[in-house]
RNA sequence: GCGGGCGUGAUGGAAUGGUAGACAUAUCAGACUUAAAAUCUGAAGGCCGAAUGGCCGUGUGGGUUCGACUCCCACCGCCCGCACCA
């Protein structure tokens, strides 16, 4: 995954392009054309925050961080192919992105509806929400609302079983991944249905709610709507009380986290509603600060019984708990727990509406389904919690959207010819807001359609946008449409996508999203529509946290170079360490990468972030271990000096260290195509021991280290190239074939077999590998601690597993 | 709150259900050195023991298995995501 330019490269950038660059290498070496690119994600907040807060315009900032962090990255030596770097800000890309967008409309995929942003009531603002901090503006301290805007989206939604369903020929992608997309796509089966409202305003007869557990509908107790719902909106227009509570509950922030996290608050509405099976059963009607207006109808029942979520409610408003079944064995009644049994499991229905007396969940959940069906109440459906991808933003470091909005025509797309739609130079960020909401002439424009005077879209596009479909645009970098057919033909797909686990769903699902809308407007081939062949998700780079209280008891935080011994180098004043977290900015928890490489160099810099840690887990940066790679490619580089004084000619050894070198090369190149580093790492260790502590004639130690060179080549390729020139190897080491394992080497004569009793190991026994199973067994029983074990007892079963162990079981 | 993941010596970690701790760091001892660093050799999970050796040990508690770090269940702790951070 391409980095943000933030100024300076991290530990985590370099963990990535690291393993990026020996998976890149090694594929070179073993016969393929690679495309290794590298470019930047470049528009975003934080070049909009310092433009307010350093002044100047968010491009200069982006670009002065983009040649900054280049030059930081060339020294580290991975084979970047340079020449088809671009930033997502270059009008080039974005231009083609808002082509794209066109085409997007064109076919229907993008389209206009409200949705809610999070307002900033004294900043005039729509705030992101990372910028709202406990449900305050993160600049004016002043409470969030929500608030609706008429947005532009990309009908994801309309993909969501074709997204769901490919995700198993996924072969390549970690299980945890799929799994996580599976769930954020979240299909259910369900029932839609209706409540008859007793009394009910005008226009307002009905309440349509949606639930995946039917079965559960004579254990309801409560309506609750969403504080967004229509009705609520209705009744709030006569009723101040009601006004109140949804003002109140509309003051949160907008994100499912807030939402779910905050108390759980209802509002009787005091209208009732009818039980769809029992018309003489009423119910209240809540409003409830939990219910979403974007998942389902925007109205539940409660069924407490059986959803922790409703039970707690019920209990707070002294509602009814109506249980519908219980545990096989017959339970006990619900008191302050809901029973939530896994759906598979069989359970005994008290109070069914269909289907048989013990059922699954499943089961019952169907035949619910099918007796609302027959009688009339509701259909069957099924829903995705998956919701269309809201691209607009109110802000001005984006790609424009290249739409403009026509007094006569409405809504307009951009003409092709006219892209790109260009952000202009001469913007201010003195005010908060989006400058070119209030630029002077930007957004004044001729209708594309009809010629009269018109104004230009001012929204841009979510960042996301940009990184859906950077991968294709690296096939042909400077093409005058946003792929060539037949460079993005010929490269696509991605054979290896490598990037941190926080992506898991959003830039994944997105740009798999956005593959298949580019195939549908003919700028992918059909084979493309899943770009990522193999993906893996890296840890991150954490670091301990150093912080100190200013006089206000505000944290104030320091870089770890600032801190010895749990104090500050400077003033003394002790620091309050914090457990590894993240590496991170505005936590100051971070080590330069510069600073390793200026001291170390960059193949102790490489080594270091790939040795040890597993490249799936985090890492935690301590600064010792730098310092001891170091030395050890030290050693290992006149390791290579003294080896290449040797003299040609056999030795007693020769044999030993042939079979080393091909059980290293086997495990190193096992290790690589699998991204165990690690592994492959502390493989090499184990060869280079074997080699230093070698018998062998000078030959096979010559052979021994040119092959070390270039197992070693893709992680550390500076040294390993100066290894193999004075060892005389041919031309470059990175373009010497990658040296071939004989597995027949790979397998010892004689093997030890740890020996058993009862499972615990008590003796071993060496015997040559193809022994036959009684012999092992006899060998085993005769020998004197398995002897000693058994006290004379007799064995009733001897468990040989060939090459591996022998348990004698007693 | 919901979804996903992780938890092994002092430390990072290794281990197709088959000898737990490979490999490395830090540590300790020895060699070299006037000395230090570097380098080389070696030790090292805990407890008991002079020793052969024994017992315990992979977050906690259960279970499956001849055999569990590995599989299952529950719990604890930490991390990631939650749709406008990238």
């Amino acid at each position: 995954m391409f980095p943000y330019p933030s100024g300076r490269i991290h530990m985590g950038h370099v963990r990535n392009y690291t393993m990026g660059d020996v998976i890149a290498r090694y594929k070179l070496a073993t016969g393929h054309n690679v495309l290794h690119p590298m470019g930047w994600d470049a528009f975003g907040l934080p070049a909009e925050n310092a433009a307010m807060a350093i002044g100047g315009h968010p491009r200069a900032w982006t670009y002065q961080n983009i040649d900054d962090m280049k030059s930081q990255m060339k020294p580290l030596g991975w084979s970047l192919d340079w020449s088809r770097e671009f930033a997502t800000c270059d009008p080039e890309y974005y231009g083609q992105q808002q082509a794209l967008f066109i085409d997007f409309l064109e076919k229907g995929l993008a389209y206009r509806k409200k949705s809610v942003v999070n307002w900033d009531p004294v900043d005039h603002t729509v705030l992101a929400n990372e910028q709202v901090i406990d449900g305050k503006g993160w600049r004016s301290g002043a409470d969030v609302e929500r608030r609706e805007l008429t947005q532009w989206f990309f009908r994801i939604s309309d993909f969501s079983e074709e997204l769901l369903a490919a995700i198993d020929d996924l072969d390549n992608w970690p299980a945890k991944v799929k799994l996580m997309q599976r769930n954020w796509i979240g299909k259910s089966r369900g029932l839609q249905f209706s409540f008859d409202l007793v009394d009910a305003p005008q226009g307002a007869d009905a309440v349509e709610v949606y639930t995946t557990r039917p079965d559960t509908l004579m254990g309801a107790s409560f309506i609750a709507i969403s504080p967004d719902h229509p009705l609520a909106r209705t009744l709030e227009q006569d009723r101040d009380d009601i006004a109140a509570f949804n003002t109140d509950c509309r003051r949160m922030a907008a994100t499912e986290e807030a939402v779910e996290k905050a108390e759980k608050r209802g509002f009787d509405t005091g209208l009732k509603a009818r039980h769809p099976l029992d018309p003489a059963w009423e119910l209240p009607v809540y409003i409830a600060n939990f219910v979403l207006m974007d998942y389902g109808t925007g109205a539940i029942f409660g069924s407490p019984a059986h959803d922790q979520r409703d039970l707690d409610f019920a209990r707070k408003y002294g509602l009814p708990v109506i249980d519908t079944f219980v545990a096989l064995d017959g339970g006990k009644p619900v008191e302050n727990e809901a029973f939530v049994p896994p759906k598979s499991e069989k359970v005994k229905y008290v109070a069914r509406i269909a289907g048989d007396e013990v059922m699954t969940g499943e089961q019952a959940v169907d035949a619910a389904i099918a007796y609302c069906e027959s009688i009339g109440v509701g259909t069957g459906v099924t829903k995705y919690r998956l919701r269309d991808w809201g691209i607009s933003r109110q802000r001005f470091w984006g790609c424009p959207i290249p739409v403009v909005h026509c007094e006569s025509c409405g809504v307009v797309p951009e003409k092709k010819e006219n892209l790109p739609i260009e952000l202009p130079d001469d913007v201010s960020f003195d005010k908060p807001g989006n400058p070119l909401e209030r630029h002077p002439t930007w957004r004044d424009c001729d209708c594309p359609a009809c010629g009269k005077p018109a104004r230009r879209e001012t929204d841009t596009m979510d960042t996301f946008v940009d990184s859906s479909w950077y991968y294709a645009r690296f096939t042909s970098p400077h093409a005058k449409t946003p792929t060539d057919p037949v460079e993005v033909d010929y490269w696509m797909n991605v054979d290896q996508y490598i990037g941190g686990i926080e992506h898991a769903i959003l830039h994944l699902l997105y740009s798999r999203f956005f593959a298949r809308a580019m195939h549908i407007c003919g700028h992918l081939p059909a084979k493309s529509v899943e770009p990522f062949e193999a993906l893996f998700t890296q840890g991150m780079v954490t670091h301990e946290i150093y912080q100190t209280r200013d006089e206000k008891g505000r944290a104030v935080y320091h870089l770890p170079e600032d801190v010895e011994d749990g104090k500050l180098i400077k003033t003394g004043e002790p620091v309050e360490v914090i457990p590894s977290a993240k590496m991170s900015k505005s936590k100051k928890n971070v080590v330069d990468p510069i600073n390793i490489v200026r001291d170390y160099g960059a193949d102790a810099a490489r080594w270091f972030v790939l040795s040890d840690s597993p490249p799936e887990r985090d890492v935690e940066w301590t600064a010792s271990g730098a310092d001891a790679t170091f030395r050890h490619l030290g050693r290992v580089w006149a390791l290579g000096e003294r080896v290449a004084g040797l003299s040609e000619g056999k030795g007693a050894g020769d044999d030993d260290l042939n079979r080393a070198m091909h059980k290293a090369t086997f495990a190193v190149t096992q290790s690589i195509e699998t991204f165990a580093f690690n592994k492959a790492i502390a493989a090499l260790y184990e060869f280079i021991n074997v080699l230093s502590r070698s018998n062998a004639g000078g030959t096979m130690q010559k052979q021994a280290m040119r092959t070390l060179a270039q197992l070693m080549s893709p992680f550390v390729p500076h040294l390993s190239e100066e290894i193999w020139e004075t060892l005389g190897g041919e031309g470059l080491v990175a373009e010497a074939a990658w040296p071939a394992a004989d597995e027949s080497l790979l397998v010892e004569d004689m093997v030890t077999l740890p020996i058993q009793v009862n499972g615990k190991r008590r003796s071993e026994i060496t015997v040559p590998r193809d022994l036959g199973r009684e012999e092992v067994e006899k060998r085993a029983l005769e020998d004197n601690a398995v002897q000693k074990a058994l006290a004379g007892g007799t064995p009733k079963k001897i468990i040989v597993v060939p090459g591996r162990i022998v348990n004698v079981v007693v």
